[in-house]
DNA sequence: GACTTTTACCTTAGTACTGAGATACTTATT
DNA sequence: AATAAGTATCTCAGTACTAAGGTAAAAGTC
């Protein structure tokens, strides 16, 4: 959750901060915000396939990487393990995904798009894609390229600074 | 959910996409992994003071504006109106809000931070902005300022792009 | 002044997801 | 071969939320 302390102190009863903290909660905010907002468009377009958007994602995934591995996709998708379980289930019920045995590792379960998941798939996601182009269309292409390059650097720092614990899943 | 589909085209199989899409997508993938980063120390930090993150963003709004119309909560905080009504009764039980009469609308109510909230801010804040900081600190100042800039115009140019419909609750 | 509409909040039921623990298999050690 | 340790998946209870419907007050309309 985005924090709202201000840059305003007109207030003697709001508290102040040091730049660096103050610098980074401004951060914090619009960037929780800006992906809040996209988040919205692509739900609303995600939202005509009758999928979540965690469904969506992890059909997404298969449908552009082929069969994975539960615990890759659980790794991609940022989901728990126990929702991974979930959302396959729901999309193996609905016929758009099927579980396969792992030859070389028993234990293992493949997820994979079926030829149902797929028509649909293909069917969804240019216009998807398009709807997250729209989406970002409030930037310029070089301020989106200077954006992935500001918002990589800053992710995957973030990302190592918590050390070995995954972004889920202790 | 952030999308998966790659720039890579070795595999006939996989679709490919105009331009605008891919960059598109790009940064929605580096965006929402980023987010979920930085969200990530934030909720670590959170975990202390025995709070959600959600409970965490109402407490700390009003412990930086003052006392607010849930409305108002509601639309700062990205949570639905059903969701403010659960984390302000939880937050009153727990003695650190209260909801007030509005004066001059019966229907409306106030939520303020009490005493003993205000004084579990007042030693919590401080240490969660340096989290924030710290999660920030991939980026040099004049990086994040940069982005603070690209994201702001971002999320303003989506936010306005979804049209009267608010980013939660159609 | 009785009516519709709008606004603001609350309640209830249901959903998506997490976390902890169980299960089942594999690999390593003895 | 037996045991232990590790890993991948699944199960289930519980949490935080959403959506829809309800109530009550206010504001506009005739």
């Amino acid at each position: 959750m985005a924090s709202s302390a201000s840059a305003r102190h007109d207030d003697p009863a709001t508290p102040r901060y040091p730049e660096r903290e103050t610098r980074a909660l401004a951060l914090w905010v619009v960037l929780s915000r800006a992906a809040a907002a996209i988040s919205a468009h692509a739900e609303a377009d995600i939202a005509r396939s009758e999928l979540t958007q965690a469904e969506f994602g992890v059909l997404e995934l298969l449908y552009h990487k082929g069969p994975l591995l539960l615990g890759e996709v659980q790794r991609r998708v940022l989901v728990s393990s126990g929702g991974v379980t979930y959302i396959v289930d729901r999309l193996t019920e609905r016929g758009l995904l099927e579980r396969r045995l792992c030859p070389s590792d028993r234990r293992a379960r493949y997820a994979a798009i079926t030829r149902k998941g797929r028509a649909l798939m293909k069917q969804v996601f240019p216009v998807h894609a398009r709807a997250i182009g729209d989406a970002m269309a409030g930037l310029t292409p070089a301020e989106q390229e200077q954006a992935r390059a500001l918002l990589r650097k800053l992710g995957l720092a973030a990302a190592a600074a918590m050390g070995p614990k995954a972004v889920r899943e202790p």
